[in-house]
DNA sequence: CCTACCGATCGGTAGG
DNA sequence: CCTACCGATCGGTAGG
C-alpha cells in the first residue's frame, strides 16, 4: 500500500473513532489497533493526533465553502439558493457521514492556531448563508424573521441527519431532503 | 457549607467543564481546581467522575419526562401540545444551560448500565412525542409527512439555542420560542 | 514497520 | 479536608 493511501486509511479510521468515542477519548493505541499497526508506527504517516483532527475539520470546511461558492454563483433566487444549501448539507453528509459527524462535534478540540482559523472559516460560511436569507427577506419571499434565528434553526435542524441517516435505509437522501425542505421552508415562505 | 450543598457546587462546576471541554477532556484535577479543592477531596462528596455525569444526564432526562407528563395530561389539541413541547425544551434550556448542553453532548460517555438506561429513557420520550405528532397528522392538522423525520427535525432544530442563547441577550427566550414555533410549525401545519 | 521506552497525567485510594 | 501515592495509560520519540 502506498504511503499516502495508508495515510488516508488512518484518517478514515480516526474519523470513525472520533465520531464514536470523541477525540479526547480516542487513544493513538485505539487508532493503531484499528489499522493493524503499533501506535508508534502511525507516526510514519501522520505527525500528531491533532494533525488528524485538523485535516478532518478543514477538509470538510472547504467542502462546504466550495459548495457555497457554486450556489452563490448560480443565477437563481434566494429561495432556490436556500434549498440548494440544505441539499448541499445533506449531500456532503451522505458522501462521508463519519467524517462530517466528527467535524461537527469534535472541532472544539482543535488547538491554536487551528481553532481560530476554523472558527473564522465557519463564521465566513454562516455570514454568506445569512446574506442569502436576508436577500430573501428583502425580496419578500421570506417572512421578516430575525435572520440569525432562521440561519441557526436551518443549520441545526439538518444535523440530526448526520447521526441518523444510513445509506441502507428505506429512504433516499433526496427524499429526506425534500421533506426537510418542505418542513423548514414551508414555515419560512411568506 | 453543608455537604450536600458542596456536592451541588461540584456538580455545577462539572457541568460547565463538561460543556466547555467535554467529559473525556475534563480531569478530576481540573474539576478540583474549579471548586478550590484537592482532587482527592472531591471523593468526600462524589464517588466517581462517572457518577457526576450520570447525575447530570438523568436529572435532565427526568425534567423532560415530567414536562411531557404534564403536557400529555392537558386537554389540548396536538398542535398546542407540540408547541408546548417546543417551549418546554427552550424553558429547560434557559433554566440551566450548562447542564442541558452537557446532557445533550456527553451522555454517550455514560458506562453500562447507565448508558442503556439512559437510551431507553430517551427512546420513551421520543416515542411519546412522536405519538402526539402522529395524532396531529391523523386529525388533519399536520401534513402527512414521515413522523420520524418531523420529530428529529423538531428536536434537532431547537438544539442550537442551547449553544447560542445567553440570558443577557437582547431577545427573551419566549420571543425566540415564538419565532422558532412559527418557523417550524408553519411548515408542518396543513 | 517494530521494540523499547520517555515523562506526564489520568482516576482513584490509604491513612490521618 | 490534606499529603502521599498507586497502577494504568497517555501522546510521542529513539533507534534500528
Amino acid at each position: 500500500m502506498s504511503n499516502s493511501l495508508k495515510k488516508q486509511v488512518i484518517q478514515e479510521a480516526a474519523a470513525t473513532l472520533f465520531r464514536d468515542r470523541g477525540y479526547a477519548a480516542t487513544s493513538m493505541r485505539d487508532l493503531a489497533k484499528a489499522v493493524h499497526l503499533q501506535a508508534s508506527s502511525l507516526y510514519n504517516h501522520i505527525s500528531s493526533k491533532q494533525e488528524i483532527l485538523a485535516n478532518i475539520c478543514f477538509q470538510n470546511a472547504h467542502r462546504f465553502l466550495e459548495g457555497l461558492d457554486k450556489i452563490e454563483a448560480e443565477n437563481i433566487d434566494p429561495l432556490s439558493k436556500t434549498e440548494a444549501l440544505i441539499q448541499l448539507h445533506l449531500i456532503i453528509a451522505t458522501e462521508d457521514v463519519t467524517s462530517i459527524t466528527s467535524f461537527n462535534d469534535e472541532w472544539r478540540h482543535l488547538e491554536e492556531p487551528h481553532l481560530s482559523k476554523f472558527i473564522a472559516l465557519r463564521k465566513k460560511y454562516e455570514n454568506r448563508f445569512k446574506l442569502i436569507i436576508q436577500q430573501g427577506i428583502k425580496e419578500g419571499v421570506f417572512k421578516d424573521i430575525n435572520s440569525t434565528i432562521i440561519l441557526n434553526t436551518l443549520l441545526s435542524s439538518i444535523r440530526w441527519v448526520y447521526d441518523w441517516y444510513k445509506p441502507d435505509g428505506k429512504q433516499s437522501i433526496e427524499q429526506v431532503g425534500d421533506v426537510v425542505c418542505e418542513l423548514l421552508l414551508g414555515g419560512l415562505k411568506k
